[in-house]
DNA sequence: ACTACTTCGTTCAATATTGAACCAATGGAG
DNA sequence: CTCCATTGGTTCAATATTGAACGAAGTAGT
């Protein structure tokens, strides 16, 4: 493939990733509950996704590729919707440990649930096989991209 | 594939390209030169790719998937930088015409030209191939979210 | 021990976006 | 023609995010 032709297409297609992740950032937000950001999902997520008990806002921060002021306020919203808690870190006086609560696991269910009907009618579209497919091209994307990120 | 997998499958490849597209549009920000944002270089981009002469507000925000608000805000930038011009439609006196002038097409390419050197370095890393691979299977699926947006 | 960096979290102004309200102009139904 | 619903564009408050500055706490070199 030409040098030429090999950078549009690389283009196009970040082109329209951009695009598909707002859209499936907007419909997400809609699938959400009052009060709950996709930010705030994200972070939900993550606990569950990992298995991970506790978590510091920076190591978050990192995770979600946001500044650390941003995970304050996304932290902020959800000590106050009761689906994080929030503690010092006995380790590290500067640090803090953030954990999922039951409250937040039973939120992140429930948005899921909402989520899931949406997902479904994708699914009958587009075959979950291109999905699967396609993963390991976007992981790799993905990673290439962070960590350029500097 | 199981149904459960499916669905797995799925929301993990829109998270991986919601990420991707936060990462590159990052990048792209970076790029741009000062008081251009990556709304506006969109719709001057928007205008080079489709060779078109000119068009309403609405019709970019159509194009763009935001909302009329969004897009009288980025065309207000874009036309206190002179990249476009603004006049009335002479057929409908509710509606404007945008047009590309010479300097937002000089702006444009310059931007394309501080854009290429890290499309190339991700070029390296991941082949050219691969992208023209996955481009159809993204097109469809914005496609697909596109139509879904109601 | 001191000093000088580094890291953690917060705060603040600035930016970009949405959704809703609005006004003016258009167009279609009777 | 006259209404009335629709469309095009702007404005405004609210939200989410960044980048920069900050203070407090840890860490390393000497």
């Amino acid at each position: 493939m030409k040098r030429e032709e090999a950078l549009r297409t690389a283009f196009q297609a970040l082109s329209e990733i951009s695009i598909i992740g707002h859209l499936a950032d907007t419909a997400l937000a809609q699938a959400l509950p009052d009060g709950l950001s996709v930010a705030g999902f994200g972070v939900l997520n993550h606990f569950v996704r990992l298995g991970v008990e506790g978590e510091s806002p920076t190591k978050l921060a990192r995770a979600f590729q946001v500044t650390k002021g941003a995970m304050t306020y996304t932290l902020q919203q959800l000590e106050a919707l009761g689906y994080v808690r929030i503690s010092a870190d006995p380790a590290d006086a500067r640090s803090k440990i953030v954990r999922l609560t039951k409250a937040g696991a039973r939120a992140r269910e429930a948005a899921m649930a909402r989520v899931f009907p949406g997902l479904l009618r994708m699914l009958d579209l587009v075959p979950a096989k291109e999905f699967a497919a396609a993963l390991p091209f976007l992981i790799r994307v993905r990673q290439v991209l962070d960590a350029a990120r500097d």
